[in-house]
RNA sequence: GCGUUUGUAGCUCAGUGGAUAGAGCGCUAGCCUCCGGAGCUAGAUGUCGCAGGUUCGACUCCUGUCAAGCGCACCA
């Protein structure tokens, strides 16, 4: 257990015995305990932790919430928690201060999990899935997509780092209509690139890069697909595209920092059946009917507006229906919980796939959607509209080119999900320091400078003398990561991380201003080159999870 | 029309029902004989969209309303 997530933990449980001591003595009285927060508050006057149980006391004790505060004070065991000073404030506040001796043990702390140091086993183990990007392998990543591998990536980060059992994963829609469309299209610019004067399907695939993947295919295999029946040609054009493109979606991904656990295609649903088993499963239970020739999920029986065709006329199963099926498979891989990144211009459909789980036995809850806003491009200016089918849009790769993937990754991850982002393209080609990532950047590689050309040997350090007040906000800063990233995850907000970066950053430049490390008394100077050192360890395990290098020179 | 996200400083955005609402950029004024100035210090800037409600206490929760984005297919 972290040092300080220890402390506030066992305050909070002596605050609930406080109160429970209190009652058996007849000061106070109470049915249940409401519930409190222990918070550190705004104005440092105020101590390092304030308590707000004697307000939400008032109604139950019926006292005014400055008595039942002295009483919580009077009842309060202090033994073994640092708490040095317990006062009445406000409107009934009850503010502590603690004895400064807990700060020894921060740095230690830190210097001996290095890597880990932000790690906690909070989540148990658990089993979680989380699935993003999954973008339709008939294109390439853009923009979206980019910050949905950043975002998923890093909720995924911050799981395991809380004690998760976590496992990406990719879902690949390689079936459906949109791959028939992708064949047609595929079949036109074949037949186009070989002198033949075809129409070009209106809802098909106008992407310069279908062009150039058929162009590639000639180069190997010349025209021999022109003897072949259609179908045929289709077939051999879209699994030679196909596995094209996801070779490229990968190894874009995979040089922006994202790996995948598994990839999981949404063909082998068809292939073992697994579609037609739940529309079974969902039969049994009595939520479909047949009407018009087709297959119809009862959805208004659970509450729904319409009803949703499962099997269609031509008896294709509609992409719904495939994507309760493979829902239902991930719950039956054995996960408690399951995590979408989806653009929030599928959230629609997030209510819907959580009725059909619930309609199939499963607990809705244990399915989360993380929903982003969808980025809006700006160059000159102007909006840039992204779209496969007009081809223009600027992909992943061409983002990383312009921007790099440090700059493009904490950009991402740097708002909350559920802001409108709007993606200004010159600003983020400019590699300025109105980029926040090169300042926590910068802080990493001014202390690997300093601890550079530190000379002689590391002499253990009286980590007592730390106690310069930009020292102290350093330390405690430091001692937050385990807490921190408990709570980023639980939340599954990733841009947590990024301004804690920013703070350590900040309380790092300010405290470099203040106190010199080098060429000063060798007993400070050891103490402070241990700050350093677990400084730089704290930045470089949350730049590390935001997916963002920390360099040692810039 | 129904649903959903957003609305906080000039701009981009943070903000566990708590005390005097914050940061970056931009602006103003300082700081390099000294460990990396991609930095630091100080300052100015607010009807937390609007109106009600809940409560000891609301930027935060609820209702309504206005504005913007995104959905509401036998597309995915």
């Amino acid at each position: 257990m972290n040092i300080l997530s220890g402390m506030e933990q066992k305050i909070k449980e002596r605050i609930q015995q406080a109160a429970h001591t209190a009652m058996g003595e007849g000061k106070i009285s109470f049915e249940t305990l409401p519930s409190f927060v222990l918070e550190k508050p705004r104005e440092k006057a105020h101590g390092d932790y304030a308590v707000n149980l004697a307000m939400a006391l008032t109604k139950q004790a019926r006292m005014n919430p400055r008595a039942i505060a002295e009483a919580l004070i009077e009842s309060f065991d202090r033994s073994g928690t640092y708490v040095a000073d317990m006062t009445i404030a406000g409107p009934g506040f009850i503010n502590m201060s603690l004895d400064p001796a807990w700060h020894d043990q921060v740095i230690p702390e830190i210097l001996a999990a290095d890597k880990d140091y932000g790690r906690t086993d909070a989540g148990k183990g658990k089993k979680i899935q989380l699935e993003f990007v999954s973008a339709n392998p008939t294109g390439i990543p853009h923009m979206g997509n980019a910050r949905g591998a950043a975002l998923g990536d890093t909720i995924a980060t911050l799981l395991d780092a809380a004690g998760y059992a976590v496992e990406r994963e990719y879902y690949v829609n390689d079936a459906g209509n949109q791959i028939e469309k992708f064949g047609d299209s595929l079949q036109a610019r074949y037949f186009q690139a070989l002198g033949q004067n075809v129409a070009f399907p209106e809802d098909g695939y106008h992407g310069e890069d279908i062009t150039d993947t058929v162009a590639g295919y000639i180069e190997k295999h010349g025209d021999e697909l022109l003897g072949l029946n259609e179908e045929e040609r289709k077939e051999i054009l879209v699994h030679y595209a196909l596995n094209e493109k996801l070779g490229v979606i990968r190894g874009e991904l995979e040089r922006f920092g994202v790996k995948y656990d598994n990839w999981f295609y949404e063909s082998t649903l068809y292939e073992s059946g697994s579609v037609m088993k739940t529309l079974d499963q969902l039969r049994e239970r009595g939520f479909i009917y047949e009407k018009d020739g087709a297959t119809w999920l009862a959805a208004t029986k659970y509450g729904e507006e319409k009803d949703e065709v499962m099997i269609r006329q031509n008896g294709t199963p509609t992409y719904f229906a495939a994507d309760i099926a493979y829902h239902l498979n991930k719950f039956e891989r054995g996960f408690e919980t399951l995590i979408n990144v989806w653009g929030a211009d599928h959230h629609g459909h997030v209510g819907r796939m959580k009725n059909a789980m619930s309609a199939l036995g499963k607990n809705p809850d244990s399915l989360e959607v993380v929903l982003m806003q969808l980025v809006r491009l700006f160059s000159g200016g102007e909006i840039v509209r992204m779209s496969k089918r007009t081809g223009n849009y600027i992909a992943l790769g061409e983002l990383m080119d312009e921007v790099g993937v440090d700059a493009a990754r904490y950009f991402f991850v740097m708002r909350s999900a559920d802001s409108h982002l709007d993606f200004d393209l010159d600003l983020a080609k400019s590699e300025n320091s109105e980029n926040p990532v090169f300042y926590v950047q910068y802080a990493h590689a001014r202390i690997a400078s300093i601890l550079r050309q530190q000379e002689g040997e590391r002499i253990s350090a009286n980590l007592g003398l730390l106690i310069n007040p930009a020292e102290i906000q350093l330390i405690e800063k430091l001692a937050e990561l385990p807490g921190m990233i408990a709570h980023a995850a639980e939340s599954r907000e990733p841009h947590r991380l990024c301004a804690y970066a920013h703070e350590l950053a900040s309380l790092f430049h300010s405290f470099y201003g203040k106190c010199r490390v080098l060429n000063i008394e060798p007993e400070l100077s050891a103490a402070r080159l241990e700050l350093l050192r677990a400084t730089k360890i704290t930045l470089s395990n949350v730049l590390g999870m935001i997916g963002v290098t920390a360099p040692e020179r810039m």
